[in-house]
DNA sequence: TAGAATTCTTGCCATAAGACAAGTTCGGCT
DNA sequence: AGCCGAACTTGTCTTATGGCAAGAATTCTA
């Protein structure tokens, strides 16, 4: 069992050696193939992943139907539908593997017995839903402050993996506009090399 | 001391009466005048909020200068900062009375005992944090997907307090838009009755 | 209660992005 | 290798929203 990684996520000044490796045993490795849903609109979510590699998305549909990217997982990073699998409440969300997956996963009931045994552990947790919250705080204030231009610009910088990976109608939704219209803004940049 | 509030607010099934009582007493009355900041750029925040009645917004600050209205807190919402209070940082954003205010606070320190000595109280902690993050997950999307115009109408439908007390360049500023095209959607309103 | 300051509205023109439709290229399957 | 459907690009026209500036209305304050 690589244990790097989860060392890594789960590493916090409240988490002693003991219970890190009570955390990490929990843990077990699971393997997705491109196309695959990890999680289906309607289920109700029942463990998290951390992605050792690959490439996931999540999507919504709206009320006409259209599929909605609302957001990627990429390497390292936690793939979790929070709502569903802490209220317990069917999805409305679907995520699915873009290209092949390994990740470690972790059941619900598994994580609450930690959470509420382990103090660091529910520190651990407020802080990744805090920043988690951060994320999509300064998103919903960038989608509209920013221009698509810039959006896609920024994401290049910090996410080049989903840039590399995901097909690129994905991404426009994920911009929050057309793939016409980024189709056009890949151009534009690309003129300017 | 008007317990009623609180206890609507801390209402869960895994906290008991007693442990309820511990909560609310952990609380005490302050009051805020118009205009008066909550939490000013750059301080650590050092507790947490009840709003009893009245209006605040934070808003934090543009490259260029900008003032951004992030959110609006109204009646018998929590006012926070999370990533301030919570990773113990200094705030980038400020909070500030837009009428007088009635609140209980209750401060982090004791925040954090009753967080790791009360299960239930965590587990509602968590609840709360998966409704923000899925808000403002929502707000991310429903700022690109839908008109300045239609997020208005639902503005006006799911928090009246704010449009009937807020001046309306911060709404506008919340609704991602310049006061002037907010003017010209609100007159367009008005004319089809 | 007058004057100042802020807030709100309006006009004119510019720009980013969408809608739709017709190609073109790519990638998976047999 | 060759075909088919999906993904991507491009053209034309429309629409939502922004920028700037001037004027009207409101509200603060002395």
């Amino acid at each position: 069992m690589n244990k790097e990684l989860l060392c890594q996520i789960y590493s916090h000044p409240l988490i002693g050696e003991t219970e890190l490796e009570k955390i990490i045993q929990a843990h077990r490795k699971v393997s997705f193939k491109k196309g695959a849903f990890i999680l289906e609109e309607g289920e109700v979510s029942n463990s998290y992943l951390i992605l050792e590699n690959g490439l996931m998305r999540s999507f919504a549909h709206n009320y006409n139907g259209t599929d909605i990217t609302t957001d990627f997982f990429s390497n390292q990073e936690i793939v979790i539908e929070v709502l569903s699998l802490f209220q317990r409440i069917p999805s409305r969300e679907n995520i699915r593997a873009l290209t092949d997956c390994d990740c470690w996963e972790i059941k619900f009931d598994t994580f609450q017995e930690l959470f509420h045994s382990i103090p660091g552990f529910s520190e651990w947790g407020r802080l990744w839903m805090t920043n988690r919250l951060f994320h999509f705080k300064q998103r919903s204030v960038e989608m509209v402050t920013i221009s698509a231009k810039d959006r896609y610009l920024q994401l290049i910088k910090e996410k080049p993996q989903i840039v590399l990976q995901s097909p690129l109608k994905y991404i426009a939704g994920y911009l929050g506009i057309t793939d016409t219209s980024f189709s056009r803004i890949r151009k534009e940049i690309s003129q300017e090399h």
